[in-house]
DNA sequence: GTCTATAATTCGATAGAC
DNA sequence: GTCTATCGAATTATAGAC
């Protein structure tokens, strides 16, 4: 992990692994993960097959190690409170435009138990987290994170995973325009009668 | 499909064939389209596997058959505008606890493209013309059809899907409260700024 | 480190007896 | 209509030569 913990080998082939994980992705976000092979990531990665099996040692490993995700949230204390819904949206859809590895792990999670398990993890933490600075009681807390998550991945699963015309053609500012208010509403408000 | 229309054949083995939809849409649901397989599907119908060939043709033939979904949308004119997201989202909730069939249709459409296909057929058809009622021009009534199929969607991902332990645990009437006002926004409001 | 060969399963689909 | 038997293909994973 560490850069420079143990000098053991002048690195060798990480561009190699660096390679099988990008081809991995990319699989994992077009196909999911019954239909994404080890065989076809490799010839993506222009390696063997058995390569993959030697650095990752099973899909499942594979799949743990290029799946691998941070939201990256900004913190929620240093944003102006108004605008929270507005920051919120921008940054997931930034965060999903350059990085498919979202898409993948939101793609595999409908099938695969174990991405479904890191997704339940990324949101369950991390957003939680975020959200949790507002200091109202954990039940609300995590209830208010459970809302931002349906409509953020909802757009997310209908932008990019079954591709809803009016979804994938709208221009990203105005789903910002349409989706902060609900974002700002789900982590300040309070629901309706 | 009419009851009466023929009487070729005094009713074979619908019962039968009624019971292999059943259970393809209990594993389809449960499983996603890949993993679920014809043989496993037969089992749990307790006929024989080449049964489920020699009626549906194939396994996309079955799912097709299994996938057939009517949303069943109210005619949202007789609806009492300001309850308009109350209503939607009570609907879809009811919908989806009592049928299978959608959560088949949303899993299997994460990685099978004929079921992605579908699912925009479903909300591109009957959500827009239940949003079209209210006149505005065609781009706006699709986009407002887009952004409550992203909240409704989302939902159902994270509750049925990923289940997300919030989103689980929330009863239905308070996922109402938080819902509705953004459905009824999506549908008769206008974008911030 | 890299590759060939192959084991061990599993699946969709077909042929054909009864 | 129903079932047995099986084909052919594809997959993950392993063993071992070089």
């Amino acid at each position: 992990m560490t850069a420079s913990a143990q000098p053991t080998h002048p690195r060798r082939s990480d561009a190699t692994r660096a390679a099988i994980l990008r081809a991995a992705r990319e699989r994992f976000a077009a196909d999911g993960y019954e239909r994404a092979t080890i065989r076809a990531i490799a010839a993506d990665a222009q390696i063997d097959p058995s390569m993959v099996m030697r650095y990752y040692g099973s899909k499942e490993g594979l799949f743990a190690a290029a799946a691998e995700f941070d939201l990256r949230l900004p913190d929620l204390n240093a944003v102006p409170p108004a605008h929270l819904g507005a920051v919120l949206i921008r940054h997931f859809l930034a965060r999903w435009e350059g990085d498919e590895t979202l898409v993948a792990l939101l793609r595999a999670a409908s099938t695969n138990p174990g991405a479904a398990e890191r997704m339940r993890g990324i949101f369950a933490d991390q957003l939680t987290a975020a959200v949790a600075v507002f200091g109202t009681d954990p039940a609300m807390t995590a209830r208010r994170a459970g809302l931002v998550a349906s409509q953020i991945l909802g757009l997310a699963f209908t932008r990019y995973i079954v591709r809803l015309p009016p979804m994938v053609d709208t221009p990203p500012e105005e789903l910002v325009s349409w989706i902060a208010p609900t974002l700002q509403r789900y982590l300040t408000g309070m629901p309706a009668s």
